[in-house]
DNA sequence: TTGTAGGCGTTATCAG
DNA sequence: CTGATAACGCCTACAA
C-alpha cells in the first residue's frame, strides 16, 4: 500500500512533475485539459501530498504545541477544547504536553516543541515557574507564542487572561454583602500570578470595607487539592471558630472545605459562607451547591489560538507583530453556599 | 535567528556534511578527533536536527494521533494523561483530536491524521459510530492502530478494554447483595459496545438471581448527561415507585439521579440504592457518596500506547504484527449510595 | 503552456 | 577514516 507521489502521477500521464504540481494547485498557467486529467487521476489514486516533504519545503508544519499544567482538570480541559476546535477550523493540529506543575518538566516540554519545529506555542505556566529562561528561548527563536491563564507578566508576548484581582474583589465583596465579617482566604501557591492577584483582591476588598486584614486568616495551598481544602477547613474552624466566610482559590479546594464542614455538621452558609473560583462542573452538583466565580475557559482557549494565529501569519509573512492582551469577563455565580439574607 | 544546519557546521570545520552527520550520530567510523570537534561546535551553536528533514528521510514523525470523543470528561482526560506520559517516555508526541461523539467528525479527524502521516493512531469510538469505513482505511494503509474503551469489536486491531459485561454483573450483584429486589437500569446509547455489554451484564445478573427482566425498567440515555440522569430518576420514581435499586451507565448520569432524589428527599440508599460506573472524582465528594465501578483510566492509556508502540516497531522493521487485546481489571467501590445492611 | 534544475536538510551507500 | 553522490517528495524561478 505505498503512497502516491507527484512523480507517479506525472509518469502515468507522461508529463512532468512540475506540471502535475501546478495543476493540482490550480496554477493559471496550465491548460484546462491537463488540469482535468491530473485532477482526475490524482483523485482516482487518492493522492495526498506528503506532508513531510511539504513541511520541509514550506518550513511550516501546520502544527502548534500546547503546554498545560494538567489535562485532568475541569478548567484546563475546557481550555484545550477551545484550542483544538479553533485550531482545527484553521487547519492546525495541536500537540499537547503536560508540565504536571513542574518547572523542570515544563522546560523539557518547551525543548521538545522547539525541536519539533511547531509553528507556534501556547502555554499556561506551572505553579513552580519562577524562572523564564525557557520562555525567553522561545521568543529568541522567534517562535510565535501566547500565554494564557497562568502567565509570566514580564514576558513580552500576547496573553489571554482574566482580571483575577477584580474577580477576587467581587467574590469577597459578595461574601461581605451576605453579611460576613470575618473572612478567611485559602490561597494558591506563592508563584502563580493568578494566586497572587486573587490574594491581593482579597486584601483590597477587605480594605475597601474597612475590615482589618489578618495574615493568620490566610492559608496557602501547595498542591491545590481537595485534601488541602479539607485540612484547612479543619484548621480554620479550630483556630478561628468565629470565621463566617471563606474565599477559596479554586472550586476543587472549596469542595474539600465543604466536605469537612458537612462531616462536622457545620451549617453552610448560615455559620460559614463559602465561595470558590472557576465554576467547575462539580460545584453545581454537590451539597450545598457551591457559589463561585465563572471563568470562560473554552473562550480563553479559542481566543488564545486566535492571537497565536495572527502572530503566526505575521511571522510567515515577515511582518512585525505587536503582542496583545485580551482580558475576559468573569461573573459571580451565587448558589447555596453563600445564600443568606 | 536562523537555524544551524549540518552544512554550516561542515563548512566552518572545513569537512564534509557526511562526516558531520556521522560524528553527531556517534558512528564508529569517524576519528575521535573529528568527532570531538564536531560535537563541540554543534553544542556551541546549539545545533538541533531539522525534524522536517528527518521526517522526510526516515518516513517517521515520532508523532501519534489520538481521537477521543470528549476531552472534558474525567475518564477520558485520565486516559489522555496515561497516553501522553507513556508516549513522551518513548520519544513520541501526541496530537489530540475530538470527535465530539459525532461519526462525521470522527471520519474527518481520521483523514486529518492519515494526511499528517502520524506513525500510529489511538482511538476510542464516538457513540454514533456504527460504520467503519474510516477505520478500515487506517488498516488498509497499514497505519498502526489501537482501539481502547469504546471499540469496534469486529475490527482486527489491538484493543485495550475492560470486561464491561462482567463489571456490570458485579455492580448489579452488589445491589442484589444489598437487598435490592427491583432494579432499574439507566443504560447508554444503542451503538457503543460498552453500553451494550453493560446492559447485557445487567440482564445476566438478574437472571442469575432469578429476578425477572422487565424491559420497562430500562431507560436509554442519548447524550449521557447529568440532566438525563435527573429526568430518568423522576420517571423511574413516578412509573415504578417500588424500584429499590438503580444501575447507571456512568457516574455523571448517576449524579443526576442523586440530585433529583436529594431534591425530593427520597432517602438513598434506604429507599433506593444507586451504583454508577467509572469512578469519577466527583463521586466521592457528593452527598451521598456514590458507589461505583472503578475503571483504570490512566493505565488504559498507558497500555494502549504500549501496544501501539509494539506495532509501530514491527511496522518500521517490516515485521508482521499480531494484534493483542488487553483486558484491564475493574473493582466495585462501595460508598454511601449502596451502604445498607 | 510545459519542463528543467536547484534546493529544503538529512541520511545511506559506496568508493576513495 | 572521509567524502561525493543520490535519494526522500515537493515547490518554484527560470528557461524553452
Amino acid at each position: 500500500m505505498k503512497n502516491i507521489t507527484l512523480k507517479e502521477i506525472a509518469h502515468k500521464l507522461g508529463i512532468s512533475i512540475t506540471t502535475v504540481s501546478k495543476a493540482l494547485k490550480n496554477y493559471p498557467d496550465v491548460s484546462p485539459k491537463t488540469k482535468q486529467a491530473v485532477m482526475a487521476l490524482a483523485h482516482e489514486l487518492q493522492y495526498t501530498p506528503n506532508s513531510f516533504a511539504v513541511n520541509l519545503r514550506t518550513r511550516e508544519s501546520k502544527t502548534i504545541g500546547l503546554i498545560i499544567p494538567e489535562v485532568v482538570h475541569h478548567f484546563f480541559s475546557n481550555v484545550i477544547n477551545g484550542i483544538i476546535a479553533e485550531a482545527e477550523k484553521n487547519g492546525y493540529l495541536v500537540i499537547i504536553l503536560q508540565s504536571n506543575e513542574s518547572l523542570e518538566l515544563e522546560k523539557k516540554q518547551v525543548a521538545l516543541l522547539i525541536n519539533k519545529r511547531v509553528d507556534g506555542i501556547l502555554m499556561s505556566l506551572s505553579n513552580e515557574s519562577n524562572d523564564d529562561d525557557h520562555i525567553k528561548e522561545i521568543l529568541q527563536k522567534g517562535i510565535p507564542f501566547v500565554q494564557f491563564d497562568k502567565i509570566a507578566k514580564l514576558i513580552r508576548s500576547s496573553k489571554v487572561i482574566i482580571n483575577d484581582q477584580l474577580a477576587a474583589i467581587q467574590a469577597v465583596q459578595h461574601l461581605i454583602d451576605k453579611g460576613c465579617k470575618k473572612i478567611a482566604h485559602i490561597r494558591g501557591p506563592v508563584n502563580p500570578q493568578n494566586a497572587i492577584d486573587r490574594f491581593l483582591g482579597y486584601k483590597k476588598a477587605l480594605e475597601k470595607n474597612e475590615i482589618a486584614y489578618q495574615s493568620d486568616l490566610v492559608y496557602t495551598c501547595e498542591r491545590v487539592s481537595f485534601e488541602e481544602g479539607y485540612a484547612f477547613a479543619k484548621q480554620i474552624i479550630e483556630q478561628h471558630p468565629d470565621v463566617d466566610g471563606i474565599f477559596v482559590i479554586t472550586d476543587l479546594v472549596a469542595v474539600g472545605v465543604l466536605a469537612y464542614f458537612n462531616e462536622q455538621k457545620i451549617p453552610i452558609p448560615s455559620q460559614i459562607a463559602v465561595i470558590g473560583f472557576s465554576n467547575w462542573f462539580m460545584s453545581q452538583v454537590i451539597t450545598p451547591k457551591l457559589s463561585t466565580v465563572d471563568q470562560p475557559s473554552y473562550e480563553m482557549g479559542a481566543q488564545a489560538f486566535q492571537l497565536l494565529l495572527e502572530e503566526m501569519i505575521c511571522h510567515r509573512d515577515q511582518k512585525p507583530f505587536e503582542p496583545k492582551t485580551i482580558e475576559l469577563k468573569t461573573t459571580i455565580i451565587e448558589r447555596e453556599s453563600t445564600l443568606r439574607n
